[in-house]
DNA sequence: GTTAGCAATCAAACTAGAAGAGTGCTAAAA
DNA sequence: TTTTAGCACTCTTCTAGTTTGATTGCTAAC
């Protein structure tokens, strides 16, 4: 446990380093931060705070940074999570009025304002497809040979689909493949869509796998595919300092170029609220020089999509999280 | 004019730098490229060339390296537009064997294609919607205050969107919308949505302002929105030598990050078959230390979209626009 | 427990010199 | 007239050495 007096030091540098992305000395912890110590006093709790493992050092004679141990003890215990503006709080509350008429859309505009407002990169996806209901499955004919099918599921999301046939249909096959679907599929899991469930309906219907099997097939594709990643403001990254050097820069497009590695950043997340992780702590190699900070947009218990930041290690967590939490209540509120 | 041996002096400085990225001597050109004269010929020829400005120096110690008009005539004059292995011939054809069910996907599977092949960033965009004709709309009812919208477009392109109400529709409301809708727009240009035809359903249908205003408002709003940009391999840049430095690397990420700069990249291209842009070449400014090579995805003079690629001045011109007219040729034959 | 003072350390910025690559020009050879 | 050998000149790049300045750790005094 840390004692009031290198908590201060510990916060102060933290912040300075936040600030300035330049090791912090002594001297200036002495002179402008209200540390009624001498630069000496400060020294010995720097070097405590080093050994304890909070503080790293870039060489012999310079000043100290966090280590990711000290980052995290900020985080936990030091950080204030409201540090946002008047002003931040009119932004966001018009611009998640924004009447949408698809979820979706909804956490793109939470994804864009908090990039907006922190000035970090941030990315978002949709809800899991496996944690989704099937809420409705309509069927629309387009001309003879082609079909759009609309899942409606429980999480609000509607997924469009066209389908193309090898043969003619007509209206009332796709009446009877209406009924035949909703009744198998209506409030069902999206694992339902499985074989079982394709020689049932071909034993049932009178058509030819010809038209059951496309069907099938593309409703299935369209259910499991990930969410698309929405990204927005990649280049804010890249005034950052830690971004001049380019083997960061390399590493930081890859990760965002990578839909894999996004993907997987945002569904580690599990925490009630906002989750963080600061370099190490995240479970990618890649990921292991930058923090992330991510929440799940929900409601009722249902996920909605996953929005989060990535920026380095030297990210401005107070700001991150304060503007993240409100965004997180607003959207909770507007459902 | 250039003279014979003057050609082959600039097209051996042309490919010899854009395989290493450095400046072409005199002695290498008089060693390696089959040129049968000593260095100071060769020497001599190329300070011709630099005078009439197809060469540039980077210092006065320095090899050559081509200017943009060396480039050009490089593209114009010189290139080969038959680079292209069998190999590739091979990969490029089953990657566009895959069978789709909407045109967007057979673009984006030829963006990433060309990626793929020639190691460069690609870029690809539907077509524009001032070009396209209503083919056909279908509304479908989900639940009792809201439709789904279904319009299709002569380019083949799906579009839709989700119509939310302020009261209670049903069936037959839709299916009168559908009637009338249909009756005013198929085969009508997407700028026949405006007021007039609002004032118009209002007037011939009699329920509220409250419905037919959300529909021509939302319909109107998906057709008129740019279609996505599809961005595929943007981190294979950063692998060219000229990505090294900071600023342009930083201006390239800018520029994928600016959807009115891409937008408009790849909507600048009007010739029959590949664009080809070099440096200043470009409108943007933005755009003036790249080059970038466009091709519309055309069938019967029906614009289905445009894919494009940004690299390097030192592009591979010869690959990268044999791989395109392959591919354009291609995807002409599948249609 | 706190602080002043000072030697020690190390990065960063600057300087100077040497090496090397490549050109331009001149005069001789073909 | 065209081509080439030869050489001075230019300019970058690399290396090594030096200086400067920031900052620490430690000791001894307060």
């Amino acid at each position: 446990m840390l004692d009031d007096r290198k908590k201060k030091v510990l916060q102060a540098i933290v912040e300075e380093y936040i600030n300035t992305a330049e090791p912090v000395s002594s001297n200036l912890l002495a002179n402008n931060h209200g540390l009624n110590y001498s630069s000496a006093t400060i020294r010995n709790e720097m070097a405590d705070l080093e050994k304890n493992g909070y503080l790293d050092k870039t060489h012999t004679s310079s000043g100290r940074i966090p280590s990711e141990k000290g980052y995290r003890y900020y985080v936990d215990e030091l950080l204030k999570d409201d540090n946002i503006s008047r002003e931040e709080i009119k932004y966001i509350s018009s611009k998640l009025e924004t009447k949408v008429n698809e979820i979706e859309d909804l956490t793109k505009i939470a994804a864009t304002t908090i990039s907006e407002v922190t000035h970090y990169t941030t990315l978002s996806i949709g809800p899991k497809p496996e944690a989704q209901l099937i809420e409705e499955i309509k069927f629309v004919l387009l001309g003879s040979r082609m079909m759009l099918a609309v899942i409606l599921t429980d999480a609000g999301l509607v997924k469009e689909t066209i389908i193309k046939f090898d043969e003619d249909i007509n209206e009332k096959q796709v009446e009877t493949m209406n009924y035949m679907f909703n009744n198998k599929l209506k409030h069902q899991p999206i694992e339902t869509i499985n074989r079982p469930l394709e020689d049932y309906l071909y034993d049932e219907m009178t058509y030819s796998i010809n038209v059951i099997k496309p069907v099938i097939e593309q409703i299935k594709k369209v259910l499991e595919e990930d969410e698309k990643i929405y990204l927005e403001g990649a280049n804010k990254s890249f005034d950052l300092p830690e971004f001049n050097s380019l083997e960061v820069a390399k590493n930081f497009i890859n990760i965002l170029d990578t839909k894999e590695l996004v993907t997987d950043m945002l569904n580690t997340g599990f925490a009630e609220d906002i989750n963080v992780y600061i370099g190490e702590e995240n479970q990618k190699e890649e990921l292991k020089d930058f923090s992330v900070v991510t929440f799940k947009h929900k409601v009722n218990g249902k996920d909605l999509g996953t929005i989060g930041i990535i920026g380095p290690k030297r990210m401005d967590y107070s700001k991150v999280i304060s503007v993240m939490k409100y965004i997180n209540k607003k959207l909770k509120e507007i459902e």
